[in-house]
DNA sequence: GATTGTTTATATGCTT
DNA sequence: AAGCATATAAACAATC
């Protein structure tokens, strides 16, 4: 049995909200282009056989993707590894798609926008302006939000990566408790060949990592530049619940006296480029390994 | 025009 | 099976 209850006009397209009748479950919503009043929608686990694609008038017949072909292991987890694993705890996009080469295969823009659409979409990945003093809502580095893994993301995306995370050292116990459905930890999909010239090694077990200070970050009270940018440019409508996303300023930033730990500009230097050197490779050992870790205090606003 | 970031739509994988 | 989470495609805006 279906009944249709009523339709919310919320985006582009309507959505009906269609009950069925479970005994004690309803209320499924489902975006449709169209649907006539003969049509008939069969569902079989959750899903509408043929998929809404057979209803669509104007289906791009394109088959989409195979599902989680191109890469081993989850946007999140790679993602947040190979920020975690930079020298600073965090990187622009374009130097985290250098680093996830060896872990990605296949259509680069497809990628890109897969990490895009990651990095936009989950809490736990927050943007810290480039240049604090000029702030600029498309030159931004990506940090890892520990706050913003939930235990469910934690046990399917960071397990391997506990000891890249030791503010996650609470939800250690779990990591027990969920020993037998592990994800498989990461492995590059294919080798990169590195070139020489750009051999510097800056991971994390570099010699300018080791002797880095702790580069301290808190609050910013405020910020026009910034904060403008923001608000200028979310193009969000019909939304009821908005929370922006969540910035993050160096202490730099708002004049104190750590003036000289101001983070130079992306193109000052190879400090913030991410290779390896040619005779490390990535495996297990390289990834999991504990590598130092800074106490970097933060807080979001 | 290229890059970066946000949002929507929908297919599909994973957990319960 | 049901429900949630993630992947993928694409449109679009802001900025360089």
């Amino acid at each position: 049995e279906l009944f249709i209850k009523g339709i919310l006009n919320v985006s582009r397209f309507p959505k009906i909200i269609i009950k069925l009748h479970h005994g004690y479950k309803w209320g499924l919503i489902f975006s449709v282009f169209s649907l006539s009043l003969d049509q008939e929608l069969i569902m079989t686990n959750n899903r509408v056989k043929g998929g809404f694609s057979g209803l669509l008038a104007e289906s791009s017949g394109v088959p989409r993707r195979r599902y989680k072909r191109y890469t081993t292991g989850t946007y999140i987890g790679l993602i947040a590894y190979a920020i975690q694993d930079s020298p600073d705890k965090m990187l622009t996009f374009k130097q985290i798609m250098k680093k996830l080469e060896p872990f990605v295969l296949g259509d680069k823009k497809g990628i890109e926008n897969n990490t895009r659409v990651c990095l936009s979409s989950n809490r736990c990945f927050v943007k810290v302006p480039v240049d604090p003093d000029y702030p600029n809502p498309k030159k931004n580095f990506w940090k890892v939000d520990e706050n913003g893994i939930t235990p469910k993301m934690f046990r399917r995306h960071f397990k391997y990566l506990i000891n890249m995370f030791p503010g996650l050292s609470i939800q250690t116990q779990q990591v027990d408790e969920c020993e037998d459905n592990a994800p498989e930890p990461l492995i590059p999909v294919c080798k990169v060949t590195e070139r020489k010239s750009e051999g510097k090694f800056t991971g994390p077990f570099s010699i300018e990592s080791l002797l880095k200070s702790d580069r301290e970050v808190k609050r910013l009270e405020e910020h026009p530049h910034y904060t403008d940018a923001q608000l200028g440019r979310s193009k969000r409508k019909n939304v009821y619940e908005y929370e922006a996303v969540k910035c993050y300023y160096p202490v730099s930033a708002v004049g104190c006296e750590l003036a000289s730990a101001k983070r130079p500009r992306l193109s000052s230097g190879p400090q913030f480029r991410q290779f390896l050197p040619p005779h490390v490779t990535y495996d297990h050992h390289v990834l999991f390994s504990s590598p130092l870790m800074y106490d970097i205090r933060y807080a979001r606003w």
